[in-house]
DNA sequence: CCCCTTATAACCAGATTGACTATAATTGGA
DNA sequence: TCCAATTATAGTCAATCTGGTTATAAGGGG
C-alpha cells in the first residue's frame, strides 16, 4: 500500500483505467417552479466527459455549463460521486465513475434552444411538494402500494421494519414531513420498485401499473434526488438562496423561492424576522407595486456578508468565552 | 451532449481515460487523542488503486479497510472527489482522480504491523487544538507571518482582503475561532506558504524557516484538513460520535472524544443535558471506579434512535402544523 | 477521618422560537 | 369617491431553549 508500490503496480494493467464522466443539477427557480436543467427528451441531466485539459473539475464544469446556458453560475458544489453502476445494465465493459455537481443559476434560455430546457423538479419527484398540502399521490398511490410492498416481505420482523422505513419516509402515522429524505424516499420506492427506473433491469418486465413521476435515463434521477435533498439542506445554514434571485427582490419572493426548494410553506413574519435578524438582506430604497396590494419594499442581498460571519456557528455547549 | 453521443465520442478517444484511486480518512479517538491512520512514515493516507472488481466504490473500501485495519469500520462517508492536481509535480502524463472518503472506527493495532500506523491528528494541525486555550504556535508562529504575508500583497485592497481573510479563518481581532474551517486555515497557509507542501513546486527551493506541523505526501494533508473539518460539523446534528466510543462508556470519557475532536473544551452540565434529552444513550445500570472520583453511570448507545428520529430538524420556520 | 477528585442534580436569567394579532398602503371595482 | 380585497409590515406573548453557576453526592488516598 505504499505509494511506489501501487503506481508500481498499476502500469502493469491498463484494465483498471476508468471512464470519467460529469453530471451536472442545474437548478432556476421561476415564480413558484424549482427548475432544472435537462436534455434529451427532459429525461437526462447534462453530463460530459471529463476532458485532459480541465484544469479542475469545478472550473471544467463552470466553463462548460456557462457556455451551454448563457448564463454565469453563481454557486457550485460537489454532490457525489458513482460509480455502482449495478442499476445500469452491464453492457459496457469499461468501468464508468460519475461526479456529480450541484449549480445554481438563474433562469435563461439557453443559446443553443434546441437541447436544453428547463422543467420543474416536481415532474420527477410529484410527491415531494407539500405546499398546498400532502399531494393526492402520496396518500392516494404511494401509501396503499408501500403498504403492500411491505406485507410482500417473508418474514414477520422484515414486515415491520419496511412499514417503520416507509412511516419515517413519507411521515406516516403522524411522523411528520421531513422534506430533507427525498434521497431515502427516491430509494424506498425503487426497493419497492414502484420507480420506474427499477424495472428496468428485467426482473420486472411485465405491464405493470403506471408509475409515479417522470423517469430519467440510467440513475440520473437518483442524482436529482440527491442534489435537491443537498439543496434543501443547506439553505438552512448558508445563504445560497440568493444566488437564485434577480439582484433585488421583495421578501415575499424570497420567501416563495424557499418554499420552492422546501416543497413547503413556511411561517411569514417569523421567516422576515429570520432574514432581518440576520442582516443577510438590506434595502434598496425603492419599492414596487407589481405584486398587487401595498407595495413591498425590495431588498439586495449583502454580499459583504458572506466574508463578516462565515458560517453560523455552534451546537456543541463550549466551555467559557 | 446525448447520452448516445457522449458514448460514440468517448471510443474514439482512449486519451480520456483516468486512474481512480481511494483514498481513506481513517479516524479513531484514544485517551483524548484524535487519531488518523497513516502508511509510510507516517506521511501518507492509506490509498488504494479502484479496481474493477469493486462492486461499489463505498463496499471496496471498507472490504480494504477492513482488512488493513483488522477492525470493523463503524461509518463511512464520502469526503470529496479531486481532479485538481496542480499542486503537485506535473511529471505523470496520465490524469488521477482522487476519491476520498472519511471512516470511523476504534483504535486496534493492525496486524501487518509494519507499514499502518496511529498518530493524532494535531501532529499534522498543531494549530487546530484549542483545548488548552490559543495554542502558541498561532500566537507567535502564524499570526506575525501571515502578517507579513498580507502586507506583501501589492494593492491597498489587496492587503486588507488577506488580513480580513486571515482574521477570519484565524479568529484574529476577537473575531472569535471556529473550529470547522480546518480547510479554510490550511488554504490560507498554503497560499502563504507557510505550509511545506506549498514549497514543493520548485518556486520557493531555497532554505525556508521551519514550518508548523509535519507535512504529507502529495495533498493527502489537505484531504486530511477535509476530513477533519467534515467530522467537526457532522457531530453537531448527528451522533457519529458513538462510532468512535467503546459498546460502553461514562458521560465525561463521551465529551472528552467530542473536545478532542472539535479541539476545543465543552461545558460539561450542558453537555450531558444536551446528550440526555436527545436521547442519544441509556444506563447501562453499571458503574464504574477507574475515573477516580465518585464512581460514574455507564452508558451505551441507543441504537434504535437511528431508526426513529433521523435527522435533528429544521430551522425553517414553517407554517401551521 | 479529612481532603481531594469526580459525578450528578438543581437552578436562574437571557435569548430564541412559534404562533398569533393588529395596522398600513396600495389596486380594482361598485 | 369610497369600499372591499389584497398584500406588506409591525408588534405581542408565552413556551422553550441556552449559557452559565451553584450545590450536593460518592468514591479514593494520605
Amino acid at each position: 500500500m505504499d505509494a511506489k508500490d501501487t503506481r508500481k503496480a498499476r502500469a502493469g494493467r491498463k484494465a483498471n483505467d476508468v471512464k470519467a464522466d460529469l453530471i451536472a443539477v442545474v437548478v432556476a427557480v421561476t415564480d413558484g417552479h424549482p427548475c432544472v436543467l435537462t436534455i434529451g427528451q427532459a429525461n437526462a441531466l447534462p453530463s460530459d466527459p471529463f476532458e485532459f485539459d480541465h484544469r479542475s473539475l469545478q472550473s471544467g464544469l463552470r466553463a462548460w455549463v456557462e457556455q451551454q446556458t448563457g448564463q454565469p453560475l453563481g454557486y457550485i458544489e460537489q454532490l457525489y460521486t458513482f460509480a455502482d453502476r449495478d442499476r445500469i445494465g452491464a453492457e459496457n465493459p469499461q468501468r464508468v465513475i460519475s461526479i456529480s455537481y450541484l449549480a445554481l443559476t438563474r433562469q435563461e434560455y439557453a443559446r443553443d434552444s434546441a437541447k436544453p430546457c428547463w422543467g420543474s423538479w416536481y415532474d420527477y419527484f410529484p410527491w415531494e411538494d407539500h405546499r398546498s398540502g400532502t399531494p393526492p399521490v402520496v396518500l392516494d398511490v404511494l401509501r396503499p402500494r408501500l403498504i403492500e410492498w411491505a406485507q410482500g416481505a417473508p418474514e414477520v420482523e422484515a414486515r415491520r421494519e419496511r412499514q417503520r422505513r416507509a412511516a419515517v419516509a413519507f411521515g406516516f402515522d403522524d411522523l411528520g414531513w421531513n422534506e430533507e429524505l427525498v434521497l431515502q424516499r427516491y430509494e424506498l420506492l425503487y426497493e419497492a420498485a414502484l420507480i420506474e427506473e427499477a424495472a428496468r433491469g428485467g426482473q420486472h418486465a411485465g405491464a405493470l401499473a403506471p408509475m409515479p413521476g417522470r423517469s430519467m435515463v440510467a440513475d440520473h434521477r437518483r442524482i436529482l434526488a440527491t442534489g435537491i435533498a443537498r439543496l434543501r439542506s443547506k439553505i438552512k445554514y448558508r445563504p445560497v438562496v440568493f444566488e437564485l434571485m434577480a439582484p433585488v427582490f421583495t421578501l415575499l419572493q424570497l420567501q416563495r423561492t424557499v418554499e420552492a426548494l422546501a416543497g413547503r410553506l413556511v411561517n411569514k413574519p417569523n421567516f422576515r424576522r429570520l432574514i432581518e435578524q440576520q442582516e443577510l438582506v438590506e434595502e434598496t430604497g425603492e419599492t414596487t407595486t407589481e405584486t398587487g396590494g401595498r407595495p413591498a419594499k425590495l431588498y439586495r442581498f449583502r454580499h459583504a456578508i458572506l466574508d463578516e460571519t462565515v458560517i453560523a456557528g455552534t451546537k456543541l455547549p463550549l466551555a467559557r468565552s
